[in-house]
DNA sequence: ATTTTTTGACTGAACGTTCGGTCAAAATTA
DNA sequence: TAATTTTGACCGAACGTTCAGTCAAAAAAT
């Protein structure tokens, strides 16, 4: 028998995991998943490297763990429940703040994504979580172009999504200087 | 006295300097820098990978080489000069195609360029010729939005520059279904 | 005392880089 | 022209280093 209780070991346990997770995407985030070792991450979190090994089994599966993790945790917060009537113009600008707000709270995350989805044999590993994420994301905009007026709904969409991903790009690459509230201003007078 | 004439060695040098940055590129962009081995570009040049370092000094230089003419190629397509009065919607549509051709032109590259940007210490690395392509960039389109009626031009200069990025990274996830005609009309219906 | 967690020295494979040797082709010689 | 010399592009085995992953033993917890 163990000497603690199961749920207390399950807690300590859970609590390393995110220790473990947090040091990984700020490691892989600034030198790439290639250019990262173990060692590094270990020494970020403030572990022994061997300790990696009895939370995450490999690597490559940190990895995936992380991305999983953190497109889950995206989800979840463009899920919560909208406290407002929608498809108003009002609507649209809260939940673009909404998006923004999402992606500065996890930079990191992001700019990680981001490289690894433009390398086809990891956008392959993740493509079932990035779908999935993309269901959610859909959820949230995909209705807001149809019943709108406009002559081409899909292609204001697929617009509109280009405009998100590329903000976010030129926020990674700029973070302070970023004019952010004048280009907001400027996406809801074309948009919304 | 050389067996070959100096400008036959020359024109032969080149060849094989452009054989190894053409298969750098490919692999490169397809692995991530340090998930990229010499083997792996010497096999894809065809060539023993003991040749590379009589071409380029290290894999570091091979990469930087490969950025740099990158971007100076790119620079040099946006500086061919436009054949029609500037300023017009007619000329904002045609440099708008412009840059996509010179993005789908080169694919691979744009996706290695924004894979690396995304790392800190890569993009310290390349500060110096990204501000290069910027001004050029910034030269074709900068006074277009000066000159055109808008709330705040420099507003939606950025968030133009912002719908390029996106566009760009849009059309590397998925360059086979994108619906690029009809989302580049909306384009021109909204900034034009 | 017993079980779990943590450590870091260690291993072997893989990597970037080096280097002695080979060879086709150009220059020289006769 | 035919034989000889000279060149440097090219090859790939070998070297030292780095790294993901292992494991025996120490530390911590109760």
């Amino acid at each position: 028998m163990s000497p603690r209780t199961s749920t207390q070991l399950q807690a300590l346990r859970e609590e390393r995991s995110m220790q473990i997770l947090r040091a990984a995407l700020k490691v892989f985030a600034n030198q790439g998943y290639n250019g990262s070792t173990i060692e590094m991450i270990a020494r970020e979190a403030g572990v022994a490297k061997g300790l990696l090994y009895s939370y995450f089994e490999s690597k490559e599966k940190l990895l995936e763990s992380l991305i999983t993790y953190g497109l889950e945790k995206a989800s979840a917060f463009l899920t919560e429940p909208p406290d407002g009537p929608q498809h108003t113009k009002e609507a649209f600008a809260a939940n673009l703040r909404k998006m923004v707000q999402l992606f500065r709270e996890e930079q990191d995350f992001w700019r990680l994504y981001s490289m690894l989805i433009l390398q086809p044999k990891m956008a392959e590993k993740f493509k079932a979580d990035a779908m999935s994420f993309l269901e959610t994301y859909m959820s949230v905009y995909g209705s807001y172009f149809q019943q709108k007026q406009s002559k081409n709904p899909m292609a204001e969409a697929m617009l509109f999504g280009a405009v998100l991903d590329g903000l976010m790009f030129d926020l990674i690459l700029s973070p302070d200087e970023y004019p952010l509230e004048e280009v907001l201003d400027m996406i809801i007078e074309k948009f919304a």
